[in-house]
DNA sequence: GATATACTATACCGTTCTGTATAATATATT
DNA sequence: AATATATTATACAGAACGGTATAGTATATC
């Protein structure tokens, strides 16, 4: 709607990846933003209320963009789930990758009843449902059980390349799913 | 030394782990440790420097345990490495695991050039040439690789303990990591 | 008993934090 | 031209932040 809404939103999600999310005033947000408090608070409420925002878009974009992916490249369901690593591979080297905003905040906000905590709980538990639905539909048995394999290394590599750029820990987090999902296929 | 000075290092880990490290003030750890900030300061000239401290005995304690797990249960060095995920499984699921320091740490300062990042950086990849150390003394011959992907499965299985508490990721780590060893001993 | 050391108590400094109040200005609609 | 809406500018409240200064107390050593 707001193009200075989008901005404020797009703002805050980079400085929340390159500098955390407590560390990151509202007052340096509508600085880098270009615009004043009182907007801010305009179109979100609370500090927390743009948080769990941010949170919400960052997760939307990157399952949008593996979706596509994945729809456009993959036929088969088997092809899916064996590509998923291509995917994310292609999604962690891009330059503009800066994290996954839901592994930092559950850092951040290390208390269970805390809102943001729980968002983030949410998307990990979320996306770890949607390779499940990519391995049932592979015709995998334990489909639970390998998507909960899968997002163990997915969320390992995300941690380590955010520990250090170029740490190349994608590749061998492939190889390791490589060999799993062809276990779970061959059951 | 002194017992003080222990009592403020312990209830800093604490407070770190359940809070956040951003979010406990100096003025909280030294109302829960019963002392002063004139003590604390004399013992932590920064609380950057407390950071770093609890951070190193953090790391300290616990490869210390695992230590002495490896060494008094496992005799020949595949058995170590193959016994490696089981005192892991037994150090997460512990009721007093409350996550991995330098895991949240690099969360919470996600800047490659603040020190207690590289802190964190600098342990992730200790325990990773630890875990490559036991697999070379076990003969496998793609030792790194292994240990690289040996601790993504152990930073994802941290990561999705610390969103949830009682996740059971673990088991399931601990089965990927079985099918790997053995992978890399047959090769 | 004098002296050093460890520690407490408390007040404070300057800064930053989230969030709000008030007033002025620009822009679009009628 | 009048009016509504969006946005800026600025100042401020109240609390919390890291860190220091000062003064006083307890305890052990000589």
């Amino acid at each position: 709607m707001s193009a200075l809404r989008d901005k404020i939103l797009n703002t805050a999600t980079d400085l929340f990846q390159t500098r955390g999310i407590n560390s990151t005033g509202v007052d340096t947000i509508v600085a880098v933003a270009g615009t004043t408090k009182m907007t801010l608070y305009k179109y979100f409420h609370t500090k927390e209320g743009l948080i769990l925002e941010v949170l919400n878009k960052s997760q939307q974009d990157f399952q949008s963009w593996l979706d596509n992916k994945l729809n456009t490249n993959s036929k088969a369901p088997a092809d899916k789930i064996k590509q998923l690593f291509d995917f994310i591979e292609e999604w962690i080297t891009s330059p503009s990758f800066l994290g996954m905003g839901f592994i930092k905040a559950s850092a951040e906000f290390p208390n269970e009843e805390n809102p943001i905590h729980q968002l983030s709980s949410k998307q990990s538990r979320e996306f770890r449902q949607f390779i499940s639905k990519l391995a049932s539909e592979a015709n995998i048995k334990d489909a639970d059980g390998l998507a909960l394999q899968l997002s163990l290394l997915f969320e390992g590599a995300v941690q380590a390349e955010q520990m250090k750029r170029g740490s190349g820990a994608i590749k061998y987090a492939k190889k390791a799913a490589k060999l799993l999902i062809d276990g779970a296929i061959n059951q």
